[in-house]
DNA sequence: CCATGAACACCTTGTTCATAG
DNA sequence: CTATGAACAAGGTGTTCATGG
């Protein structure tokens, strides 16, 4: 009944590609919840990822549940009323964000290897 | 009732990759199931990834369905009783599964890049 | 034990709905 | 309309069970 599943370790989540850009992008610049999936679509259009609004928002989630982000409630920039939710490191969450940012490098050399693996030995 | 959901265009599915590689290995010796299985896990084992029987046989089944590859009962060799199920390419079926590799080209050149882009990205 | 397969349960994620400005 | 969030449901995949050698 409540057996843990052990992921058979094929290519890193949706989730947690997203968690690592969200880290980046906080580190670069302060948006907001939409506006952060506005320039992830700009970013990926041509490699045709296109990430949908839960995913980001729940990724956001996610990274306050890690102590890695915090919210903060703030007026939109230019509108009177119109407040929206910024997001920058929490206390000690410059800490955390690197070391899953060094995990997730591992991750990603890890798919990358899997990927040029399947090419040398699907077309050669 | 029956909308069918928009794939947001991330990284490619186990059951595909699963799939080209049973393709390729079709095309090299004749195997079956569990031996499937076995090439596949010592292969990936280095990178951390290893599939499980059920996702092995089902990707065989798609194969089958695709009218790529054909199920030809035979006794293990060696073995006098055991009959296992090799695999070997459908009528027509060598045709369907260059072009399925084509497409995999195009998907797993697709997931190198995105996942170049992110190491650029998110590590420089 | 090996081998094949299907049923089941869980997990990820896309879609929809609710609330608020 | 934008923005945030949660609930829901579909799809993917790992685990278990059934059958047979």
């Amino acid at each position: 009944m409540g057996e843990k599943r052990t992921p058979s370790g094929f290519l890193l989540k949706q989730r947690a590609f997203l968690k690592l850009y969200l880290i980046t992008l906080t580190e670069q610049e302060r948006l907001y919840g939409l506006k952060l999936l506005d320039v992830l679509r700009q970013e990926f259009k041509p490699l045709g990822y296109r990430p949908n609004h839960s995913e980001v928002y729940k990724a956001l989630h996610d990274l306050i549940e890690d102590g890695i982000l915090k919210q903060v409630k703030q007026k939109k920039e230019g509108m009177k009323y119109q407040e929206v939710v910024y997001y920058r490191f929490a206390e000690g969450g410059q800490e955390k964000a690197k070391l899953y940012k060094r995990q997730l490098k591992a991750e990603l050399d890890r798919c990358a290897a899997l990927i040029r693996k399947a090419i040398e030995d699907n077309y050669s």
